[in-house]
DNA sequence: CGGACTCTTGAAATTATTCAATCGGGGTGG
DNA sequence: CCACCCCGATTGAATAATTTCAAGAGTCCG
């Protein structure tokens, strides 16, 4: 209960009048936005009202709630969880930078999970009536979008059995393994690792474990000399060793150079 | 190990010259495509190609394999599951009469998980040109695929929070709560209960447990008067008392009449 | 300095897995 | 027809994995 406490978003929503009008031209491409068409990445620049900021824990869409508008994340890291009424809580997703962060509120209308940035973080608006716009006038536009959404409900499947079928240690050292290659793609993360913005409390919500094993499995981890986490950032000392603990295999991230071709 | 084997699907893909040609007056409107727009269906209609048996253990698609079609299941059950390297499997989705099965593969082009029957079924095929085309003349008829790919991915994330979150007793009951429900809608499944085909290997393999402690928990349901699993008949003893086990909310499955409106 | 948060560690309890044996039904081949 | 075998389910016992409870150390911050 108190792991859970602690991590509670606050629900500072911080009004439209805060949006960054002529923010666009900050709007760089990085991670999974780079896989648009150029011409469908321009629509989009011009189909943005704006940026916004959020704080650490500022909750951006609640479940339930009517949106009107989706975004995509430019800087720090997003949250999104299941939560029930009992309070049992996880998370389902954690977008980087490149990452849409709710664009499954388009066709859905309201979300069924809650969406909070874990740290400070930037995201660019985009209203659904512009993104409809953008769909009815291309299919193709459509369908990039839709793709977006659909790799996200891949990686759904692989958490689902990341959970499900793996171990602690296999299954915390391949949620490193995902988001070591993500943040990488997201121009975050070097070769050394990669900044990470979770306490072991959020590790735990991620992959279903109590906090106390979460610490208990880092520290195997480290003294077997795969990684280290300190104050946030994944060091990694052996990636080699790491993808092999995990049984990582990052075909469920349908990076765009890995030998398939995206659409028929 | 032995769990496993005895369930790995068959490759008896059966060929083109199968299709049923004609088939279509015997596409009939159940569970999830009944959201759809009449005028919708009707272009769907025309643009099916056949019918497809399938056998238990019928393998449809496999992980990686591009393809050029999407399924309508029409009768019976068609799971979806994840699998590494090493054997370690989870099904990561079950679809029941009116869901589409692989309606994903139009925007990827080819899936990240294996598709396969578990007893008989019946589906109805639709290349992935003629869908493209249906998008390009309506944006609205994109929407409305895109949305039934959407609450596919909301499941999904309801399928990580259980298996992430919930003890084996209350993530069974969620899981026969939800099947309970999805089962009466596309037609399947009375008051009584729903024919679930599933073996207890296989409630294993979709709650992430152990098929043995399968047994133990389902045998607490039944001690406990909740629900009576025999021959893969799910017969409801308590419904009430296996959602508040569960803790169970269909908020998730965006139903139409949840008083939500479907999109923006 | 106090308070809140994060991490760590030990010990006990709980939950789930594994191993192993059994039982019954349904099919199959002799 | 019957013996046999495979599969699904069940149960016990031992083991392993994980959680819970509890205490304490370090850090940051007002």
């Amino acid at each position: 209960m108190n792991d859970r406490d602690v991590t509670r978003p606050t629900n500072n929503m911080r009004g439209i009048v805060e949006l960054a009008e002529g923010g666009l031209a900050q709007i760089h491409r990085v991670g999974m936005v780079g896989q648009l068409s150029e011409d469908l990445w321009r629509r989009l620049v011009a189909a943005c009202v704006g940026t916004r900021e959020l704080g650490p824990r500022d909750r951006l869409t609640q479940a339930g709630t009517k949106i009107s508008h989706s975004a995509l994340l430019l800087e720090g890291m997003i949250t999104r969880y299941v939560e029930n009424a009992r309070g049992e809580r996880l998370m389902v997703a954690l977008q980087v930078p490149g990452d849409f962060v709710d664009l499954h509120g388009l066709p859905l209308g309201h979300l069924d999970h809650d969406v909070c940035a874990l740290g400070h973080a930037r995201i660019a608006l985009f209203p659904h009536a512009a993104l409809s716009g953008i769909m009815s006038e291309s299919s193709d536009h459509a369908r990039e979008l839709w793709r977006l959404t659909m790799i996200d409900a891949s990686i759904h499947r692989h958490w689902t059995f990341r959970i499900g079928r793996l171990r602690a240690a296999p299954a915390l050292a391949n949620f490193l393994c995902e988001m070591d290659l993500r943040a990488r793609l997201s121009g975050l993360g070097q070769e050394r690792g990669f900044d990470l913005g979770l306490t072991q409390a959020d590790l735990a919500e991620v992959c279903g474990l109590s906090a106390v094993h979460v610490s208990r499995v880092l520290k195997d981890l480290r003294d077997g000399g795969l990684c280290i986490l300190r104050d946030g950032f994944v060091e990694i000392l052996d990636r080699d060793g790491l993808v092999h603990l995990a049984g990582f295999d990052p075909d469920y991230l349908y990076l765009p150079w890995d030998g398939h071709s995206p659409t028929s």
